[in-house]
DNA sequence: CATGAATGAGTCTTCATTCAT
DNA sequence: CATGAATGAAGACTCATTCAT
């Protein structure tokens, strides 16, 4: 079901077909981002669902397998668009910026997608608890994989002297949180600041801490 | 409805009936634990709890009003204890230890709670996302207060130059973030280090950053 | 509603498109007749025959009015084709072949045709039990009209002293049941006997019994 | 589900616990029993079961895991009485009444059960087809059953010259069905004619035949 | 107090049918 | 004529909660 009827020529009819079909899935996946955020998986019903994107029930079988293939679509938008804006740092490229700065790049390119669909990162902060289980572990997967790149990016910075000898699973798992948590507070606060001035603050309690001098 | 039976003058006999009916409530809680944990609040089933509680469906219901309220009162449990370990640095008597010790022994309680009671800190973590309102509100309630002592804590951090002037709307979610990570992290490792050893590592990343020198 | 275009003369036009709408109405009651024979009518979909028959939709209720109606045409070309072959025994023709002649014709002519089509025989026998209500009787009605026949037949005989006294109603119903019984077991055997020898076996049962002498 | 509660000791209380329970659960058969002879399989709705058995949705389930299970309940019901019925002909204890005598009765057994229970005889000959499959499964292996002890009382019958040769494959097809017509017959009468009368008939069918002398 | 059978509201899902293009 | 996206009625099943014993 909802796959995109097969045909090597796509016709120009073929074409706004295709088009009205992403549209519909869209509008359809727009509706489940909103419930998802607001109820959570589990509160979330179809109906809640079908009533906000103004289709029939049945319609929505039409796009989505079930309640599940919905949220799986969402979470993998989500990380999708996340993994596009993590990059490791690149300390080798001599024509690469240097390192603090890449990682200002790539956290305020973060927080910006985070800012720009607030839904989204909700859906994706509570994809780790109490969800059914594959998406739970697709979820955790991908915490998993981005505090494989902070472990990473803490072990080469040791290795260059620029960063402490430390534990670094500890460390990474705290400075993952310390991501989350800011990134919970911003898409819980009304009317957050602009990424770039939350990113300094961030890298400032990151790579020197709270203390003074 | 769960209410202890009335009587101003407690008998032996009253003694020994309410200690029993503690014992019973003991019991399912530790049952709705476990359960909870695993599980997560929604796929948690009343069945489930009984049948590792060792008891009929009704009597569940002669202890607590429902679900919910097992849940609150798992929550409650978690957010009581830790209340009693997380205590406002002690700025103004002399006779205090210094706030670094302060603050060093209040997170090795916290942490010390938290390894000694997994289950409890996972459903605690899991509070905030996709449970029902109430429990949500509380535990997202719970989480406000600790960043509210984090932040007086920056804030009079700041006011004695210990810490530099930073945004504490930000910071403090960061630090509440790096606790909560580290504890997500300590909860879902196997064996995980001593809360000593990983107290030590939170501090020195909070105070003073992951750089070196 | 499946209604032929309306018009007075037929016109060459009006050949050509009426042919290639028989045309496709054949290939409708094929696909239909190999989904209904697999799966039952229930369990047989309209998605399953559309499918067989390479059409849409749309286009199959251009042809019939619903799931029903196929069902129905083609309970009533299996009805029509045996009535075509069952023909009652002339005994007062005299240049009428003898009864048992005229017997094993009519049954191989039948037991040819199912022979020839064990689909349409599948559904035929499936007709009477657990289908919609209507096609049910009309399956149940043909039955009843073939019992019928032989129970007129049997009256015949018994007069003509050619048949032993009996309870025709009995015993009309025995050899209905032991022509389907027949009939159920080439349908569903993989490479059946010829008709003939089938018919041979099948009119020395009911003629004389399997005792010996 | 369904299960019995497990426990050594039976105690008195256990003992009209099991009763009742053992009477709920033939209700719901009874009223399961009238809907699917009506309805047949798919046609009935859990519904229409539990309307005609005053009890809650919820009750169903706890006794049958669902449509399919109270379906088969039934089926094995009245396989399990039928093959009680139903007995291979003994030749060879000198003591055993002789088989004509044997078949006689056992037929007679068969048809006062399903005179008895005629509803019941309705649900298995619609076993067959159009259910799904396990059920059509067992009806069909029910029957081949049938089918395997009228072939070997052929086979024997035609080693003691009783039986004259035959094609044992199709007289065992034909005799099965001559049964069935004659049950579905029964069935379907209003006021059918009594069981050892319609033996009579049968027997002098399947043995002798239709024809005089 | 303890029990567990009974309840029924709430959800998901399927699929025959319609209709605008 | 042909199409296939949209529809929504209908049905199966779960599970938190109640209450008579």
């Amino acid at each position: 079901m909802a796959a995109r009827p097969p045909g090597g020529a796509a016709s120009a009819d073929d074409d706004r077909a295709a088009h009205a079909r992403a549209e519909r899935r869209r509008q359809i996946l727009e509706a489940a981002k909103e419930v998802f955020a607001e109820a959570g998986y589990h509160e979330a019903s179809i109906n809640a669902i079908i009533e906000r994107a103004h289709i029939a029930r049945g319609t929505f079988y039409l796009y989505f397998d079930g309640k599940a293939a919905v949220f799986d679509a969402l979470l993998d938008e989500a990380m999708r668009e996340l993994r596009a804006r993590i990059t490791r740092i690149d300390v080798e490229d001599p024509a690469a910026p240097p390192p603090h700065l890449q990682l200002r790049d790539g956290l305020v390119r973060v927080l910006d997608y985070v800012l720009g669909d607030r839904l989204l990162a909700t859906i994706l902060l509570s994809g780790t608890t109490a969800t059914e289980a594959e998406a739970a572990n697709r979820a955790g997967a991908f915490f998993g994989e981005v505090r494989s790149v902070i472990r990473t990016a803490l072990e080469q910075g040791i290795q260059m002297k620029l960063v402490r000898p430390c534990n670094v699973e500890v460390t990474s798992a705290a400075l993952l949180g310390l991501v989350r948590g800011v990134v919970e507070h911003l898409v819980t606060t009304a009317s957050p600041p602009a990424a770039t001035e939350v990113v300094a603050e961030m890298i400032a309690v990151a790579l020197r801490g709270v203390l003074n001098a």
